[in-house]
DNA sequence: TTTCCTGCAAAAGCTTTGCAAGTAC
DNA sequence: GTACTTGCAAAGCTTTTGCAGGAAA
């Protein structure tokens, strides 16, 4: 039983070696559709009145296996501490963590301004003096504590 | 008894509104020397023998005392969950992530190369439309969990 | 002397794990 | 049928907190 699932999820799961599960539907749909960048319990809270007896525990056991496929990212929250954060957008963008530990998308158009700044020598560079195969690069704005007066 | 202290913490404490105790310097100072990076508990483990009697929960507690005054900054490990680490070098620069959670400094003249490519009119652009004042940029560079062999 | 800091222990918050039952393939 | 997933509960790890005694200013 798992035939009237949006197909496309079922082979999205399939090209990930990751056997089609309901839980797993209904939480990768869920992520999907915000772009609140969950913690893993704000994405409980949001599907188990669509999934009554979804457990937490499997919440963080399937992202987990999402995150290992590449299929979502985990997100850390700037401050360091407290939950971390997932985003079904894998695509390159980034991030503005808010003083609350949310964390917002920074628009597209800026996003990549940002992202083409960085110069791949730099990159290149760093792989050979720090002997590391670069697997990504992390842009976090930081938004400010204080309150958005203008000062 | 504070006096034999190496003056330049005292001060620097008494500028940030810190009170000068024996455990906060030892923290620092150790903090200070080191480019680990450690964790709350690596930190209280390098620094127990010399200060016995310490307690954890105040390496906890002055670490934030530390960072909610900018003397230390707090970094979040890349891989989003797992402790969080302490850096008291609090100028801008580059941090490497490497897949077992350690955090390396990228060397001084390639993270000026990255940051100063980040045009400071997008970050304004970005303040702006997102109605936030942007307290700081972070560039974390992960370095990829295969082994480093070259490709 | 007033206020803040420390140590201890306990609690809280987040995440992982062991296991038996259930499900996908 | 086999291997993987789920739910539950329990454990594990990281961080915070309450409180009484102690130290800094």
């Amino acid at each position: 039983m798992n035939d009237g699932v949006a197909s496309h999820i079922r082979a999205l799961f399939e090209r990930h070696g990751l056997r089609c599960t309901r839980q797993r539907q209904v939480l990768y749909e869920a992520l999907a559709a915000t772009k609140l960048h969950p913690t893993a319990d704000e994405l409980f809270q949001m599907v188990k009145s669509r999934d009554e007896g979804l457990s937490l525990a499997t919440v963080y056991n399937t992202l987990e296996a999402f995150s290992e496929v590449g299929l979502v990212r985990r997100l850390a929250c700037a401050k360091g501490t407290g939950p971390c954060r997932f985003d079904a957008d894998t695509s390159d963008h980034v991030h503005l963590s808010m003083p609350d530990g949310q964390i917002r998308d920074v628009p597209e158009d800026l996003s990549q301004k940002l992202l083409e700044a960085i110069p791949p020598s730099a990159v290149e560079d760093l792989e050979r003096r720090m002997g590391v195969r670069v697997g990504g690069l992390t842009v976090q704005v930081v938004a400010a504590p204080e309150a958005k007066v203008e000062r």
